[in-house]
DNA sequence: CGCTTGGTTGAATTTTATCAACTACGGTGG
DNA sequence: CCACCGTAGTTGATAAAATTCAACCAAGCG
């Protein structure tokens, strides 16, 4: 069973017994993936979408110097490139952070499920667009909030995603980024990244060691982040 | 002939008389907006769908203070809320810039045509990713760019958009947008905008007077802005 | 043990926001 | 026709936020 977090916690009930069987049957290969290792470059042509069984992933862009942008972070259950499967190739680079196992789908086979599933591929699309909506708040977290908000928010967000999958009790997760890795995400040098997570701590919000998030206020932290899950489309979770 | 711009410049040639047709048919009602106006608000249950005929419209989000922050400014051929289709509602305020001219498309009659129409299914789903692609490349710009880079690219964006449909000849096209606005879009305020504009100006780059866009170094400006049009995923265009 | 990677800290600098005026200009109403 | 008003744009001074640079510490690994 590959795709049994696909869509967990978000209108998996849409999915029916036959659609999913029929996407399980359009996998071509399950594939293990280093650690830290570019999976996808940019405009190299794809004929496969990559879906993540279990790991961490995140899709990135280089500036100019070679300084990454991440522009999403991917956990197990994610269709991390399906985009690529309309769009042809990927504007973005594709990337594991940790170990991770992934089923790689044909393309030919997709446009057969197009062709035949019509609510199946409404869900696929669906889950395109869920990732278009994170990509709204990126662009939110970026443009209107400032440092320790930013750090704020993009806790909340791995937090709750996390959350849907079974991978955090609300309270402790797993979150295998350096701080590097968050100040890419968040838009922020490490040495500031490494300010704001003592200053989160100094507020008794949040605590980090090593991989550890310890969630200490997680309704302060939303506060202060200006975070509401409802992009997140979850089915329920407060 | 109300979808006369879809996909203009991008794969147009992909969508048959057809599935044109079917499309055209699909249209339930087409209204006039005034500017300046809130057409959907977030949360709000959508039924339909909204495809913009002529006219600038923008998505944004408000932050708590009630500054917003643009998430897409859209032109003529933009199906601008497709992604409320699948999704069911939006995650984010949809408002005119100037008066606009609009179709309304049902989603009971989206779901038909993606129950017998895939290539069109295909084609609608595209359209949907050109937006998250674009979004992408706004995390980008927010998250590495300085300012003065930031309204450099946004520019070349914008040019380039305008061009495919025809409303800009590579140097002079009109933009609705004042420096509030534009401010709102690369998330820095508008006095600081202002100095932008003046510099771009006094470095012999860009040109705006009122809403008279002159680009006087698109090389220049692109270099400054990091742009590579990859992104649009526009047929040629260099 | 020494090396490498990730994390931590302080000081100086740069970038951008904020605040407060003030100007230019296109309507609108008298 | 002109005075007035509101919106958009402009400018300078000051403050706040974040980067940069340079050093140093700690842990894990060969």
């Amino acid at each position: 069973m590959v795709f049994a977090d696909f869509l967990r916690g978000r209108r998996r009930d849409l999915l029916s017994a036959q659609d999913l069987e029929a996407l399980e049957a359009a996998v071509a290969d399950v594939r293990n993936l280093p650690p830290r290792k570019t999976f996808i470059s940019r405009d190299q042509n794809i004929t496969m979408s990559t879906y993540l069984i279990d790991g961490v992933m995140c899709r990135y862009m280089d500036d100019r110097q070679g300084e990454r942008q991440l522009v999403a972070v991917h956990v197990a259950g994610d269709f991390v490139d399906l985009h690529g499967y309309p769009l042809g190739h990927l504007d973005h680079d594709l990337a594991t952070l940790t170990a991770c196992r992934v089923a790689l789908v044909p393309h030919v086979a997709l446009d057969h499920l197009v062709a035949t599933r019509p609510a199946l591929t409404k869900l696929l699309w669906f889950s395109t667009l869920l990732d278009a909506a994170m990509h709204r708040e990126w662009i939110f977290r970026l443009g209107r909030l400032d440092a320790i908000a930013r750090v704020s928010h993009f806790f909340c967000e791995t937090e709750a995603k996390l959350r849907a999958i079974g991978r955090s009790d609300g309270s402790h997760f797993i979150l295998p980024m350096t701080q590097a890795d968050l100040g890419e995400a968040c838009g922020i040098t490490s040495v500031h990244m490494n300010r704001m997570l003592r200053e989160l701590k100094d507020r008794n919000l949040l605590a980090m060691h090593r991989h550890d998030v310890e969630i200490r206020d997680r309704k302060g932290l939303a506060r202060l982040g200006e975070f509401d899950p409802a992009y997140l489309f979850l089915d329920d979770q407060n």
